[in-house]
This record gives C-alpha cells, sequence and structure tokens, in this order.
DNA sequence: GTCTATATCTGGATAGAC
DNA sequence: GTCTATCCAGATATAGAC
C-alpha cells in the first residue's frame, strides 16, 4: 500500500528512510530486463522477485498488481527517452543538428545500454490495460512533441517534407524498428545507425516549402 | 451448432473430403481477427472456439496446440504479404514502379482488408517459441528479398542509397510501425499512405553510387 | 468431427506471523 | 518490509461418448 514509510521507531523493520523507495526501483530496473527479454506475459511475479531477491509475495507491498509494475516500466522509458532528446537538443544549435541530436537520443535510448525499459514501452504497448494506457499517453505525446518541433522548423527550411506529422510517424517508425533486428555488440554501433538513418531521411534533397 | 451438415453416409460424421480442411481455416482466420484485436495471450481457446462456433475442445483436433495456431495465422500473414507483392511486381515496369507496388503491396496487406494475419505475425513474433520461430524466418526472409532485389536495382539507378540492407530494414520499419497508430476510416488511406511514404523514401533526391 | 466433462497446472494475489 | 503458506481463478489440454 504505497505508504506507511519510515515507521522510524520501534518494532520490526522500516530501515533508512528511502528503504521502500529503492527496492521499488530495483524491481522497476529488474522488470525491464525480464519483461524486455521473455515478455510481459511470460515474465512471472514469482521470476520477477527472484530475479531481486524476495519473494514473490512480497512484491505486492509495493505494488498493487502485475499490471502497475508494467506501467511503471513504461513510464521510466519514456522518462529517458525525454531526458536524452532534452539533453541532446540542448546541446545542438542549428535545426540540422537538433535534428541529429533526437535521431542519436532516441536510438541511443533504445539500443544503448538500459534500453530495457524503452523497448517494453514500445512492444507492451497494445498490452496495456485502457486505464493506465491514458495516463501513458501524455508522456508519450509529450516526448513526441519534441520531434514535432524540430521537424516544424525543419520543415520551414526545406530540409524535410511539408507534411511533418506523418514525416513524424514515418521517421520514429524506422527508429523504432530497430529494436527488431539490431542486435548489439553486432556490425554497427547505435551512433553509426542514427547517423545513417539520418542519411536516409534527408541528404542530398531539397523539399518545397507547403 | 454450425454444422455436422452432410453426414452422408454410414455412422458418426467424417463428411466430404475437405471439410477439415475447411474448418481448420476458419480458425486459422478467426484466429486472426482475436490475436489481432486482443493479442495472443488475452484470446483463449474458449473465445476461439466460440467464434467459430465450436466446443473448445474440439480444438484440438485440428492443432496440436494454440502455439500452432498462432503459427499458422503467421505463415498467412506473411504468405499474404508475398503473394500481394509478386501480383504488384508482375503489374509493374519500371524500378520505380516496382518499388511504387512494393510499398502499395505492403501497406495494403497490413492495413487494407483482411490485415489481421501480418499484423499478427509482425506484432507477436518475438513471442513465438524457438521451433515455430525456425519454421516462419524462411518465409520471412523470402518475402524480403523481393524487397532487397527492388532496392538493389533502384541503388544502381541511383534512387536510393548504396547500403540497400540498411535502407531496406529502414523502409520495412516505417511501414510496419504504421499498424500501431493507423486507424481504418480515418482522414488518410492506405493507398495514399503508401504514395506518401513513398516520396519520403525517394522524392528529389540524388544518390551517388558506391 | 464434435460434444461433454474434467484433469491438471500455472500464476496472480492475499493473509497473517514476525 | 519481508517471509511462509495458500487460496483461487482461469487457462490449456485430454478422455471418451456419440
Amino acid at each position: 500500500m504505497e505508504s506507511s514509510k519510515e515507521t522510524g521507531s520501534a518494532a520490526a523493520a522500516s530501515a533508512s528512510l528511502g528503504e521502500a523507495r529503492e527496492q521499488r526501483r530495483r524491481i522497476i530496473l529488474a522488470a525491464a530486463r525480464l519483461f524486455c527479454r521473455l515478455g510481459y506475459n511470460r515474465t512471472t511475479v514469482r521470476a520477477l522477485a527472484a530475479e531481486v531477491g524476495m519473494q514473490s509475495g512480497n512484491l505486492f507491498y509495493h505494488f498493487k498488481n502485475k499490471d502497475d509494475v508494467l506501467e511503471a516500466v513504461m513510464r521510466e522509458g519514456v522518462l529517458l527517452a525525454t531526458e536524452a532528446a532534452d539533453r541532446a537538443l540542448a546541446a545542438a544549435g542549428s535545426t540540422q543538428e537538433r535534428l541529429r541530436g533526437l535521431f542519436r537520443a532516441h536510438i541511443q535510448t533504445l539500443l544503448g545500454p538500459d534500453h530495457e525499459a524503452l523497448q517494453v514501452m514500445l512492444y507492451e504497448w497494445r498490452r496495456l490495460p485502457q486505464e493506465q494506457h491514458q495516463r501513458l499517453v501524455a508522456l508519450r505525446d509529450a516526448y513526441e512533441e519534441r520531434w514535432q518541433v524540430v521537424l516544424d522548423a525543419a520543415a520551414k527550411e526545406g530540409l524535410c517534407p511539408p507534411d511533418t506529422r506523418l514525416f513524424r510517424r514515418y521517421l520514429l517508425g524506422a527508429l523504432n524498428w530497430s529494436s527488431e533486428w539490431f542486435r548489439a555488440s553486432g556490425e554497427i554501433e547505435p551512433s553509426d545507425l542514427a547517423d545513417r538513418f539520418l542519411r536516409f531521411a534527408l541528404e542530398g534533397r531539397t523539399w518545397t516549402s507547403p
């Protein structure tokens, strides 16, 4: 039940202040790994509990139910992506640089270290119950809005086609799908992949304005 | 109860030759619909049986188990895509036309009428047990080979970038992802979508040869 | 080939002690 | 906050009659 934290005083346990929070976080990270490798349905709560070194029943002290864990993993995924995008944008100047930053940040979050949460976000999306779906959709839209803004600027400069909403979906589709075939430690690095995809999208062309 | 029709001959049933085959096919089609709408795990064999008007136990006369049904649906999906591609290629002349044909065929199979099987193929892919995975991978590769051939020709003509294997994945990713956001009866038709995506991919550019 | 009935198992979730 | 023990629903798959 989420709290009653820092019972500080007497009896049982309830150690240092953020103890429950830390455990909750460890569960999320372990779940990201397992959901990514096995999928949500094939990951049992017993397996998840074992991964963080506890008994299965104990998970339900930290989360209401299994779907709740999935939602937390997905939230982690989309937040990681958003933060990476914002860092990239802060470091970029021209529109072209900003676009390159978004490509690299997205691919890095999806395929680099700690890629699990975003991958879960993407390929368990359809399986999420309605209620939690709605809580996450705002976060996802906020992330995609970063893309929208940059693409609108790019279209004004003739760097990309004028129908930027569709183009955004086209690009994010190409990027997201890479998680289906990309194998880390393969012949190509995530950052290389981002640059080559950017070239596919933009290089050597001029778009007429709307 | 839907059948036991033409019990013709003697005892129990065992009607005309293709009777079982037809039922099997009806199960596959119903499964495609349900798996697409609810996902594989949330579709029970009871629901599937009800959908074709039989009792759940009876499914296992036609299929070894539930995974077996999934494999059949996926095979249907990739075969539909391959046939559509071949029809499009047969009707096309120039490389550019062939490419357009592939775009349209793919989008049509994925988003048009009877889109369910290919969608199941794509988004349940990770969940398929190893054994059946391997039986399907050859079919999928055969489909993608259609793309590879045309893209290689396109690269020779300077229509697309020289690293065609990566470009193929980029394009198919963009196309496949459309199933995540496209809503039939929305503002745009599948064939329009294909054309606009083709424009994103090729229009107004010249690629230098390798 | 389909039915009814049911075996069998798995997995999410809860209760209550500590 | 974690443990042990267990409930219970729901699902796949089987058995055997018709």
